[in-house]
DNA sequence: CGTACGATCTGCT
DNA sequence: GCAGATCGTACGA
């Protein structure tokens, strides 16, 4: 069985354990007028205000960083090095600015047009591992910023892949050396038990 | 207005 | 292992 997460999914829950849950769970997209979608494999929670990594850090409320005060079930996509496009979800309500880092997905759905937006001839497993892969291969550029996650463009599903809490890893998130102590937090969750999603 | 830099990826060594 | 690509954002002058 297989549903749309509803909007109130990403109010009522903390962001870390959001960003852990999120394991497992399928993002689609619908671009271009076409169907690609893939099974989250690796996240990062950036907790706000308070977490140095995160551009909210501090209350930075700019052009850019505004969506994430929006309330959750959103999407917040940047461009990052000038080059890749990050895409985010916003969780929790109202001007609580926190986000989740999609940095993987295992593709399960138009793996033919995933494949050929990253310029790639076969199904490999590091194919869609890195938050800019994933845009590339979902097809997501800063146009998809601020849209609905429930929505016709972008949306999450459960399919019902149960990952093995076991199976869930955890340690410090990729590329925010400049965050001082906050580098450190266990706020990255990924797994490897692609077969899982596979056939 | 100027400028420094980043939640990265790739290809070459 | 490392350099280069490449540009919007943030912030200070």
């Amino acid at each position: 069985m297989s549903r749309i997460l509803h909007s109130s999914y990403y109010l009522h829950h903390d962001v870390v354990f959001l960003a852990k849950d999120l394991i497992g769970k399928t993002l689609c997209t619908r671009i271009n007028s076409k169907l690609t979608c893939g099974v989250i494999t690796e996240t990062e929670a950036y907790a706000g205000e308070g977490d140095k990594a995160s551009h909210a850090y501090g209350g930075r409320r700019t052009n850019r960083t505004e969506v994430m005060y929006s309330q959750g079930g959103v999407s917040y996509v940047y461009l990052c090095y000038g080059i890749h496009r990050l895409f985010n979800i916003v969780t929790n309500q109202q001007d609580v600015p926190h986000a989740i880092l999609i940095r993987a997905i295992w593709p399960i759905e138009g793996v033919d047009e995933v494949l050929k937006r990253r310029g790639a001839a076969k199904l490999t497993n590091n194919l869609c591992v890195g938050p800019g892969k994933v845009t590339q291969a979902l097809g997501i550029d800063l146009q998809h910023n601020n849209l609905p996650l429930n929505g016709k463009q972008i949306w999450l599903r459960d399919d019902g892949f149960k990952v093995k809490k076991a199976d869930i890893h955890t340690g410090p998130r990729i590329g925010v050396d400049y965050a001082g102590l906050d580098a450190k937090l266990p706020y990255r969750f990924w797994t490897t038990e692609y077969e899982l999603f596979k056939h």
